[in-house]
DNA sequence: TCAGATGTTGACCGATCGGTCAGTTACCGT
DNA sequence: ACGGTAACTGACCGATCGGTCAACATCTGA
C-alpha cells in the first residue's frame, strides 16, 4: 500500500530475477513508478533495500527454528514441522530464491549472512552427521527452494496449483529425510 | 597454462563466487595477473568469457543426453545414467553452479538459453509428467547442484572426500528416482 | 637481420552506477 | 490561513563499469 511497501516488493522482485548486483536502484523506481531519488528517501542505501526484503523472511525463519529437533523424533513430528518448513518457502518464495541462488555472492551483507547461520542452526540440529545424512539435508533444502524459485521454467512449465504441490512437496521431502530419523529409532 | 585459459578459469571461479553482474573484467584480470585490456585482447567481451567459460559443461551436457531415456527403463540403466549425470557435475561444479543460481538472470545471454534447453530435454525425456515426478526431478537437479555448489557452507562445511560424496549422491538420488522408474514397471 | 604476427598495456571514452542535496509539492494540526 | 513536516524530485557528484585504441614488447620464420 504504501511507497515504502511498494518498493520493498519491487526490489524483492527485482533481485530475485535479475540478481542483487545485476539490479540498479533505478530499475526498482521505475518497476514502483517513483524517481530514484525517492527510492532512497525510503530506504538509506541499496542494502538497506535488500534488508527490509528479506527481513519478512528471516523472521519467519527463526519462529520456526525451535521446532527445528522435530526433524530428529518421530515421523508424526517431522511432518508436522516439514509442513511449516514447506509453507515458510513457499511464502517467501521469492526470498527463499535469494538466499538459495545468491547467498554465496553476498555473504558480506548482515542481512544474508544472518540467514546463513539459522539454516546452519537447523542444519546442526539433526541428530547424526554421517555423509549421507548431510546429502540428504542439503539435496532436500537445496531441491525445494531450487523447485519453488524455478516454477515457471526448467522442466516445470506448466505449473501445477499451489496446494497441489505443496503436498508432492511435503510427501517426497518426507521420504528424502525419512531415513534421517530412522536411524535414530 | 596459456593466458586465455587461465583467464577462462578465473572467470569461471569470479563468475560463480560474485555472479556474473557482480564479476568485473578488471577483477577477473587481476586474478589471472593480467591487464584488463588483455582480457578484451582474448576475448571479445565479457559475454564471450562466460560463453568460452560455460561452453565445456554444455557440450558434456549435451553428450550424455543421448542416454537420458534411461531414466526411464530398469533400474540398473537408470544407476547408470545417474553415475554420469553425478559425475558431469562435479566435473563441472563451478560451471554447474552458475546455471542453477544464475540461469533465471542470464536467460538473455545465448549459452545460457541453450543450457536451459537442453535441461528442459532431460526433464521432458521422462516418461510421464506427474506433479510428483515433476517435483522428484526438480528436488534431484537443484538439489544434486545446490549441493555441489556449496560445498563449503550451509551445513557441510567439514566437506566429504569427493568419491564418498559421489557414492552417496548417486544412491540417495536414487532413491528419490526411483518411483520415477517404478511407475513405468 | 628484419618484417610481420602475436601479446600486452596505459590512457581514454561514454554510460551507468550508488548516493547527495537543495528545492518543490502536498498534506495536516492549530 | 498558515507553519511545519513528510514525501518527492531533478540535477548533480565521484567512482566504476564495459569497451576502444594506439603504442610498445616479444617472438618467429624467411
Amino acid at each position: 500500500m504504501t511507497t515504502a511497501s511498494e518498493l520493498r516488493d519491487a526490489a524483492l522482485e527485482e533481485f530475485a530475477s535479475a540478481g542483487y548486483t545485476g539490479t540498479s536502484i533505478q530499475a526498482i523506481a521505475d518497476r514502483a513508478g517513483v524517481s530514484k531519488a525517492s527510492v532512497l528517501y525510503h530506504y538509506a542505501s541499496k542494502e538497506t533495500l535488500l534488508d527490509a526484503a528479506l527481513s519478512p523472511a528471516i523472521d519467519a525463519i527463526a519462529q520456526i527454528l525451535p521446532g527445528t529437533a522435530m526433524l530428529a523424533r518421530t515421523p508424526v513430528e517431522q511432518r508436522e514441522f516439514l509442513e511449516g518448513f514447506v509453507d515458510l518457502l513457499m511464502q517467501h518464495r521469492l526470498a527463499a530464491q535469494i538466499f538459495i541462488t545468491q547467498s554465496g555472492a553476498l555473504v558480506d551483507v548482515p542481512v544474508v549472512a544472518r540467514a546463513q547461520e539459522l539454516i546452519q542452526q537447523i542444519a546442526d540440529a539433526r541428530p547424526q552427521r554421517s555423509v549421507d545424512d548431510q546429502v540428504r539435508f542439503a539435496v532436500a533444502l537445496g531441491g525445494a527452494a531450487y523447485l519453488l524459485a524455478q516454477t515457471g521454467h526448467l522442466g516445470v512449465d506448466d505449473a501445477p496449483a499451489d496446494d497441489v504441490l505443496r503436498d508432492s512437496l511435503i510427501r517426497i521431502l518426507g521420504e528424502l529425510l525419512a531415513p534421517v530419523v530412522a536411524t535414530r529409532a
